[in-house]
DNA sequence: AAATAGAATTAGGTCATCCTAAATAATAAC
DNA sequence: GTTATTATTTAGGATGACCTAATTCTATTT
């Protein structure tokens, strides 16, 4: 009986707790810039926000430490998190969206879709456990294994890698990850990677042998890879 | 070239031209009052939001008058209304959403569905040409026949009648008529109207030998009919 | 023509969400 | 350990969408 189970979040505060979510998951507090940086608006404009959420428990706050979430408002984002994933699952899978748009419509979605309709999509689906870039979805409880993974910028040469998750919040990456074979599932190999950030030379697995690709860091590091099994 | 292509309308906005549209489709150009009523907020409320419609050149405005669509507002509503109606048609449809639920599932949807996702959605449907409850659903361009139709409050004992549309606005309103057996394609036939505004009984057409049913004018003011062609 | 009922508007607020610019606190550099 | 840099917060505003209470307008009734 908490809350938010009466008056439902807004939009504005789903997006919030989203970030903070994504941030804290690498470890330390959300910090205040951050967040800014992450929802495109200006930090004092987060401190106002952080306030609010801490005042209604989604949040606690150490002033100049950073943010974490409480255990209702991880749940929360885990809800929302819920719902964005199994929208861009039904996006592309039922109606056909492609790859490099299902995010930005999930992203508006999201905040207007009840728990009904998501579980309908859901068990249409056979309750699929990633969405279209390989991101865990989270059960109905609250659960997800968060596997941690490494970047292809972090990875090490000549080990055969299997491309787990790519960031999807950027449509025009999306499409050029697409053009370069680079999706979740795909095989690859690091080549070669070049001194002072250069750009890492790939060998990418592919239909009729694989082929070889150079990317930058930037993009790299926005590449989740596992040692690939065989 | 108009502006709202630039900036998409609010939800709020949205509401407001569909609650003119449908207050206009009766005739007279929309009073104040009754948009307040239609959007269950203060008069005062929207004394004010009219000016910014007005502003925006969505609507115009005769003082002490009434409120119509511009063509740009029209078509604003037409485009909201078309995403509502198939909405609700996929929901019913592809999701098995119960009948007395997709209105306001929809209402929320419709706010945040881009065009093109509707429109993948009308194509898995086949064009759909009315959605669940029997209204029309604006074409693509705009373009909608408003059957005029009777009530079932209006309409005279004796001819069979073929219901074509019930309001939707109401989820009881609905399952109760649905339990009545009355739903568009219904075939009924008024066998009384009592007087003094009180109850019509009706002979309502079911699989096995029609039923007797009695109902209150106010309810079947919500019932759209045509005679049947039969 | 004056009084009055009802509808619409204005005046003055609130709340959530954003903003910029200025002030302050924490951290890093010398 | 003072100074500079950077992060954060506060101060003061704006906007959109609502509210209540008070006022003004229109239309109707007497």
């Amino acid at each position: 009986m908490t809350s938010q189970d009466v008056h439902p979040l807004s939009g504005p505060v789903e997006d919030y707790l989203k970030a903070i979510y994504d941030l804290e998951r690498v470890g330390e507090p959300a910090s205040t810039n951050d967040i800014a940086l992450r929802l495109a608006i200006s930090p004092a404009s987060v401190s106002g926000m952080v306030r609010r959420l801490a005042d209604q428990g989604l949040i606690t706050h150490e002033p100049y430490r950073g943010v974490r979430l409480t255990n209702e408002g991880r749940h929360a984002a885990l809800r929302t998190l819920r719902r964005h994933r199994i929208l861009e699952c039904y996006l592309t899978e039922v109606l056909g969206f492609p790859w490099d748009r299902v995010h930005e419509e999930a992203e508006r979605l999201e905040h207007a879709a009840s728990e009904d309709l998501i579980e309908r999509m859901a068990s249409a689906l056979g309750d699929p456990k990633q969405d279209p870039h390989g991101a865990p979805i989270p059960t109905r409880d609250g659960r997800v294994e968060e596997m941690r993974l490494v970047t292809l910028a972090d990875a090490l040469p000549s080990e055969r890698l299997r491309v787990r998750r790519v960031e999807d919040d950027d449509a025009e990456r999306l499409r050029y990850l697409a053009r370069l074979g680079i999706r979740p599932g795909s095989l690859v190999r690091i080549l070669d990677k070049a001194p002072f950030e250069g750009p890492i030379t790939l060998w990418v697995d592919a239909p009729g042998g694989g082929v070889t690709r150079a990317v930058g860091v930037g993009l790299a590091a926005q590449v989740f890879v596992e040692t690939a099994a065989d």
